[in-house]
RNA sequence: GGUCUCGUAGUAUAACGGUUAGUACAUCGGGUUUUCAUCCCGACAACGCGGGUUCGACUCCCGCCGAGAUCACCA
């Protein structure tokens, strides 16, 4: 059985950066059936940010990551907060001790500081085995007793070789000065991620441990702890970095990497931050773009996961959501779109009801980047736009027209519109094109004058269209306020 | 500094000893009766360097260079 978790520590958001270590290994477990959890790494207070898992389980379920176990669903492993699974740890670190594979010790941090300058000095590499106390040497029982007493439990550890087998960066080994005596328990009594994760991760049964590459050069270390622990470990699958847009540092929150839920309320989908991202550092060897979550779980797998840095590129994900937006609307239909649009459309749509902000969604929407371009574009389908005269006669069409060539044109245009019977799409094309016939003018130029008239924006949807939306009232009104703005600025 | 990792166009990637080194984003140009967008067509642009192995290396080996990670009572 296939288990695989996602074990964040509640400082913060979910930034670009880190997401993927929670979609890959949603990705594993579901692919084969198995289960994902979602556990917290909560055991170090001072860095604890109230709400922050409350975000984390937000943003998880708001990319259609839901887990199987964990914080804020149960299941038969709880706690999982590691702030409440202080005994579990003692119980597996006085196995430690027992074996003679942990030592509590009494030095205090000014002392460790002394050691770490007197080897930078010395040009030695630090390891606080070289350091090693006397109590290092105690029996169990004596180890027991200063543990209990409040100081620190370390790992004794032992130099050696070792070798072991990374799913995404392949085969590792490293020589005996890596090996140092860690940390196991705070002073506090709660565990260091070192040791934690180890046992929460045996207690969980989980079987892929899906993180960043910058754990790498702790694995020794970890070999070592489940070593003396007499357990198996689970596979191991290193992440290479998300890089930031500029230089080639990883990307984080220090250099404003934002996150994941402010891309939401900018009006990312997540289908298509999803794809972005997990086909950011992963490919399947076709030459496909777009994955859903379903086309995800077939396609995914281990082994193509890139083994170098991948960079965020801001556009790149733009498009894939450009793309996403009109499959919805082309696949599912306007409604399955505008479900999505909520909080994205000019205030004043509020007092047009939802069939009117659908029609303008249909035309518009393959305009969209983003849903928060719902805001700037469609103003003029829900308010009439500010005349300005300066937009229209600086047109790069227009410009060579004459103010009274422009009051002609638009008097003829408004004539041919009001004489239509049935305000259809088809027959505001029909006069469109019946206008362009008769005032000879080219569609830059009459077609720009409409346009700009109608709705002061430096674009809009095909003009039929536009005045088929707007209806037949307003399209006229608008037409003949610029008429009359512009005799009044002749005279 | 020690240890470890990484290295194909601006970016993300394909190639798993033999291709004119493919694709996508971006950029530039063109087309579809106006703009913007979509869509279509086209262009530009890459194997970090040096040795080997081989009939033949982006692909295998070695060295170098460059970039990054890590050396906490943080994760």
């Amino acid at each position: 059985m296939t288990r695989t978790r996602f074990a964040p520590s509640p400082t913060g958001y979910i930034h670009i950066g880190n997401v993927r270590s929670a979609i890959y290994p949603y990705l594993i477990a579901k692919q084969a059936d198995g289960q994902f959890i979602l556990r917290i790494e909560d055991t170090d207070q001072k860095r604890y940010v109230e709400g922050a898992t409350d975000l984390i389980m937000e943003t998880l379920r708001w990319l259609g990551l839901e887990w199987d176990e964990g914080a804020g669903v149960g299941g038969p492993n709880e706690p999982y907060y590691q702030s409440e699974r202080r005994e579990i740890y003692h119980k597996w670190a006085r196995k430690l001790i027992e074996a003679g594979r942990a030592y509590a010790d009494p030095t205090d941090g000014a002392t460790i500081d002394e050691y770490r300058k007197a080897d930078s000095a010395a040009k030695v590499p630090y390891l606080y085995r070289n350091h090693r106390p006397s109590e290092a040497e105690l029996s169990p029982e004596e180890v027991l007793k200063l543990w209990e007493k409040g100081a620190p439990l370390r790992f004794k550890s032992e130099p050696k070789d070792y070798s072991w087998h990374d799913e995404v960066i392949g085969d590792l080994s490293t020589g005996p000065e890596v090996l140092d005596d860690i940390i196991l328990i705070k002073k506090d009594g709660l565990p260091t991620y070192n040791f934690a994760h180890i046992v929460d991760d045996y207690e969980m049964k989980v079987t892929h441990i899906v993180r960043g590459v910058e754990y790498l050069s702790s694995m020794p270390n970890y070999l070592a702890i489940y070593e003396a622990l007499g357990i198996n470990h689970p596979k191991f699958v290193s992440l290479p970095h998300v890089l930031a847009p500029q230089g080639n540092k990883k990307l984080s929150k220090r250099d404003g990497a934002k996150s994941v839920v402010d891309y939401r309320d900018e009006g990312i989908l997540p289908e298509a931050m999803l794809n972005y991202l997990a086909c950011l550092g992963w490919n399947d060897g076709t030459e496909q773009e777009i994955y859903s979550m379903k086309d995800l779980l077939t396609a995914f797998s281990i082994e193509r996961i890139q083994n170098s840095g991948a960079r965020f590129d801001e556009t790149k994900l733009l498009w894939t959501n450009g793309i996403w937006l009109r499959k919805i609307f082309d696949e599912e239909g306007v409604d399955a779109l505008y479900a999505r649009t909520a909080g994205f459309w000019p205030a004043e749509a509020s007092s047009y009801d939802v069939s009117y902000q659908k029609e303008v969604l249909s035309i518009i929407y393959d305009r969209l980047k983003v849903l928060s371009d719902l805001g700037t574009m469609t103003g003029y389908f829900f308010y009439d736009p500010e005349i300005d005269l300066s937009l229209l006669f600086g047109n790069k069409f227009l410009k060579k027209l004459s103010e009274k060539e422009l009051v002609d044109l638009l008097t003829v245009t408004i004539e041919r519109l009001s004489a239509i019977a049935d305000w259809t799409a088809d027959n505001l094309q029909e006069a469109l094109n019946e206008l362009l016939a008769k005032t000879g003018k080219k569609p830059a130029e009459l077609f720009s004058l409409i346009r700009i008239a109608l709705s002061f924006a430096p674009f809009s949807p095909a003009l039929n269209l536009t005045m088929k939306v707007l209806g037949r009232e307003r399209s006229l009104a608008r037409l003949n306020a610029v008429r009359s703005a512009i005799v009044n600025d002749a005279a």
